[in-house]
RNA sequence: GGAGCUGUGGUGUAGUGGCCUAACAUGCCUGCCUGUCACGCAGGAGAACGCGGGUUCGACUCCCGUCAGCUCCGCCA
C-alpha cells in the first residue's frame, strides 16, 4: 500500500482531547502510530499527537477495507483516521490513559506516510544513549516528556512577554552581528566579506545596546534573545543560550528586584500553577559565602559551614594552626548522623573535595557517648574539642568534616561537599522552590595571576555611591549595586544598576587597568553616548534555559532546548560545525591552517 | 587544557583471559489469534564486542593510543 494524501480531510479533534462527552461523534484524527496490537480479527492502534494518545479500533465489522489497511500499519506510521467515538465496553476501560474511557471505531484509514522502525522507543523514561537522542532529535522530541518541556518553555516565555508588556516594557531587537567586546567570554566571530580582515562578533549579551536604548529614551526594554559564548560546556551551559534581557530607566535596585519577583511569581503561576511568595529572602554575598561557600546557595537544606578558625589558630594541629596563621580559614560542616561512615566513605569525600583543591579533609566522629574519634584529637585539648563540637552543634552519631585552606578553597570545597552530602543523604526536599537574592557583591575581584582587578559582573555595573572614592584607593573594598537571583542553588538571573555617568565609567575602566586609549577604542561610542543625557538605569538578565530546566525538573538545559549541542559544541543531527568549501573561505578572505581531524 | 565514567545485535544490558562458533530482554520479520492496552502464542533473521596498536599459545575480557557521549575542574567579565 502506498502513501495517500489527506485528500481534503480536516482534523476535527486532537487525540488526547477525546472524552466521554464526545461519544457518538464522528471525528477525524491525525497522528503517529504509538503501538499496534493485532488480535487477528481485531486491531488496536494507539494514535498519538501532541495532545496525547487515544485507542483506535479496526474491526471488519465496522469496515473491512480499513481493517485490512490497518494490518500493514507499523510504529510511527502517519495516519488519518475517521471514525466514531464510543465508550469502551464494560471492563475494557483503561484508567492509566487520560482518554481511557473511550475509543474510536475507525471506518476510514488513510496512510499518510510510512516510517522506518525508530532506533529507540517514542515514550517517556527511556534509557538511551544521548548520542542517539541527539542524532535523531526529531524522534526524541516526539516523546511526551520532551513535548511537555517545549510547551512549558513556550508558556514561560509567553508569561514573561505578557507580564513585561503589561508593565510597560517594549520588546526591541538588537544586532546579532556586532562588535567583539574584550574581557569576558570568548566571542563567536563572523568574518566580514565586504570588509576584508574584519570580524563581527555574535553577542554574549545585548548589554551595551540595552543601555544605549535607555539613553535613547525607551524607558523600559526587554528581549528574549539568543546569546553566544565560545566557552566549554556544562550541563547548564550551552554555547548559544537564551536570555530574558531587560532594562529600566529611573530605577533603583529595589525597583528592579521587586518587579522581577513579581514576574517570576507570575511565571510559576502560569506554568506550574505554583504560588510562591513574591518577597524573596536576601542574602549578602559575604553571608552566602560564609554560610554556604557559594554565591548561589541552595537553602533547601542545612549543613551550613561553621568557622572554627579562632579555635584552630591556637590548637596543636599544625595543618590547622599554620593555615590560620597564614590568613587562611578552617571551617567545617556537620554531617548529621553520619558517624557510621566507613574509612572508604571518608576517603571518597576527601577525593571529592580534592577536585576543588582542598589538600585534605579532617574529621571528628562523635561517638554515642559523646567522645570524639579522630586521628587528630590528640592535637587538641579537651576544651578545644568541646569548643569545636559546640560550634558545629555536634550530637552523638554525627560526623564533622573540616577543610583548612585559603578562604576561596574552603568555600569551594565545603560548598560543593555540602551539596554532595545533601544529595547522598537525600536531605533535599521535593517540591521546594527556594528563590533568593544575593546582594552586596564586590565590584571588583583581584586576579593574582594577571596582577589586576576584574569586574565581578561586568564593567558597567555601578559601584555603591559611598564607595566611589575607594575605587582608586582600595578597589577590592568597593561594593557593587548588583543582585543575582538564585533558585535552589542555581543562578537564574543577575543584574545591576549601571553606571550612567561618563566620569564614573572612566574611573571603572581605570580600575580595570584599561588605558584611556583602550577604553576609547573599545567603548568610545558608549562613553560619548553618556555625555548626551544618560538617565540612571538598571536591569537584569535571566537565563531562560536554566529557569525552564528547574521548572521542568530537569538536570540539564539540553532537555529544555529543542536542538542542543554536545559537550564538544557539535550538533549531532546536522554535523555542525563542519568544513566549508575553500571558495567560501576565499570569499571571506580566510586561509585555513587547521588540520581537520576525521572522526570514526 | 585536565580528571573521571561509559562504548557488546536496532535498543537496553550480561559476559573480568580459553566455558563465547557471544547470552538475556525488548524491538524487527513471518504465521496464528475479535477486547487488547508493555496483548498473547509459535517460528525466524540480526552483533566478530567504538576504532587502531600491543601483551599472550589464546583478548569482548589486560595494556597503550584514539574517537564519541556524559559529568566535573580550569574557563564562563
Amino acid at each position: 500500500m502506498s502513501a495517500e494524501s489527506m485528500n481534503g480531510l480536516k482534523r476535527t479533534l486532537y487525540c488526547g482531547e477525546l472524552q466521554r462527552q464526545h461519544e457518538g461523534q464522528e471525528v477525524v484524527l491525525m497522528g503517529w502510530v504509538q503501538r499496534r496490537r493485532d488480535h487477528g480479527g481485531l486491531i488496536f492502534v494507539d494514535l498519538r499527537d501532541r495532545s496525547g494518545i487515544v485507542q483506535v479500533v479496526f474491526s471488519p465489522d465496522v469496515n473491512q477495507e480499513a481493517f485490512e489497511k490497518a494490518e500493514a500499519v507499523r510504529n510511527e506510521y502517519v495516519l488519518a483516521v475517521v471514525g466514531k467515538v464510543n465508550s469502551r465496553p464494560e471492563g475494557t476501560v483503561n484508567p492509566n490513559m487520560s482518554t481511557g474511557e473511550v475509543e474510536v471505531y475507525a471506518h476510514t484509514l488513510r496512510l499518510l506516510n510510512r516510517a522506518k522502525t525508530p532506533p529507540f522507543y517514542i515514550e517517556d523514561n527511556i534509557d538511551v544513549d544521548e548520542n542517539l537522542r541527539l542524532r535523531y532529535r526529531y524522534l526524541d522530541l516526539r516523546r511526551p516528556d520532551m513535548q511537555r518541556s517545549m510547551i512549558l518553555r513556550h508558556r514561560a516565555a509567553k508569561s514573561i512577554r505578557d507580564f513585561l508588556d503589561q508593565n510597560g516594557f517594549l520588546e526591541i531587537e538588537t544586532p546579532m552581528l556586532t562588535k567583539s567586546t574584550p574581557e569576558g567570554a570568548r566571542d563567536y566571530l563572523v568574518p566580514s566579506r565586504v570588509n576584508p580582515g574584519k570580524f563581527y562578533a555574535l553577542p554574549q549579551s545585548p548589554q551595551l545596546f540595552k543601555q544605549i536604548l535607555m539613553l535613547a529614551g525607551m524607558e523600559r526594554y526587554f528581549q528574549i534573545v539568543r546569546c553566544f559564548r565560545d566557552e566549554d560546556l556544562r550541563a547548564d551551559r550551552q554555547p548559544e543560550f537564551t536570555q530574558i534581557d531587560l532594562e529600566m530607566s529611573f530605577v533603583e535596585a529595589e525597583d528592579v528586584m521587586g518587579l522581577m519577583e513579581k514576574m517570576i511569581a507570575q511565571v510559576c503561576k502560569d506554568t506550574l500553577d505554583l504560588d510562591i511568595r513574591a518577597a524573596f529572602p536576601r542574602l549578602s554575598y559575604q553571608d552566602a559565602m560564609d554560610r554556604y561557600g557559594s554565591d548561589k546557595p541552595d537553602t533547601r537544606f542545612g549543613l551550613e559551614l561553621r568557622d572554627i578558625t579562632p579555635i584552630a589558630a591556637k590548637c596543636g594541629f599544625k595543618v590547622f594552626n599554620s593555615t590560620a596563621e597564614a590568613g587562611g580559614q578552617v571551617k567545617g560542616i556537620n554531617a548529621k548522623g553520619c558517624a557510621a561512615f566507613s574509612r572508604k566513605d571518608i576517603d571518597d569525600l576527601t577525593a571529592y573535595v580534592a577536585v576543588y583543591k582542598a589538600k585534605g579533609l579532617a574529621y571528628f566522629i562523635i561517638n554515642e557517648d559523646g567522645s570524639v574519634k579522630s586521628p587528630i584529637t590528640k592535637f587538641f585539648t579537651a576544651e578545644e574539642v568541646a569548643a569545636i563540637k559546640d560550634k558545629l552543634e555536634a550530637k552523638p552519631g554525627d560526623l564533622l568534616l573540616f577543610v583548612a585552606d585559603k578562604p576561596a578553597v574552603v568555600a569551594a570545597a565545603l560548598g560543593a561537599l555540602r551539596v554532595h552530602l545533601a544529595e547522598r543523604l537525600k536531605l533535599i526536599p521535593e517540591g521546594m522552590w527556594n528563590f533568593l537574592w544575593v546582594t552586596d557583591f564586590p565590584l571588583l575581584e583581584y586576579d593574582a595571576e594577571a596582577g589586576r582587578f576584574f569586574a565581578m559582573h561586568h564593567p558597567f555595573t555601578s559601584p555603591v555611591e559611598e564607595d566611589l572614592l575607594l575605587l582608586e584607593s582600595d578597589p577590592g573594598k568597593v561594593r557593587a549595586r548588583a543582585y543575582d537571583m538564585v533558585l535552589n542553588g542555581v543562578e537564574i538571573g543577575g543584574g545591576s544598576i549601571r553606571i550612567h555617568r561618563r566620569e564614573v565609567q572612566e574611573l571603572m575602566f581605570k580600575a580595570l587597568g584599561l588605558s584611556q586609549e583602550e577604553a576609547r577604542e573599545k567603548f568610545g561610542f558608549m562613553l560619548e553616548a553618556f555625555e548626551y543625557g544618560a538617565p540612571p538605569h538598571g536591569g537584569l538578565a535571566f537565563g531562560l534555559d536554566r529557569l525552564v530546566m528547574l521548572l521542568a525538573g530537569k538536570d540539564s538545559i539540553r532537555d529544555v532546548i529543542a536542538f542542543p549541542k554536545t559537550a564538544s559544541a557539535t550538533c549531532l543531527m546536522t554535523q555542525a560545525p563542519d568544513v566549508v568549501d575553500p571558495a567560501q573561505l576565499a570569499e571571506l578572505h580566510i586561509r585555513s591552517t587547521a588540520t581537520v581531524k576525521k572522526g570514526n
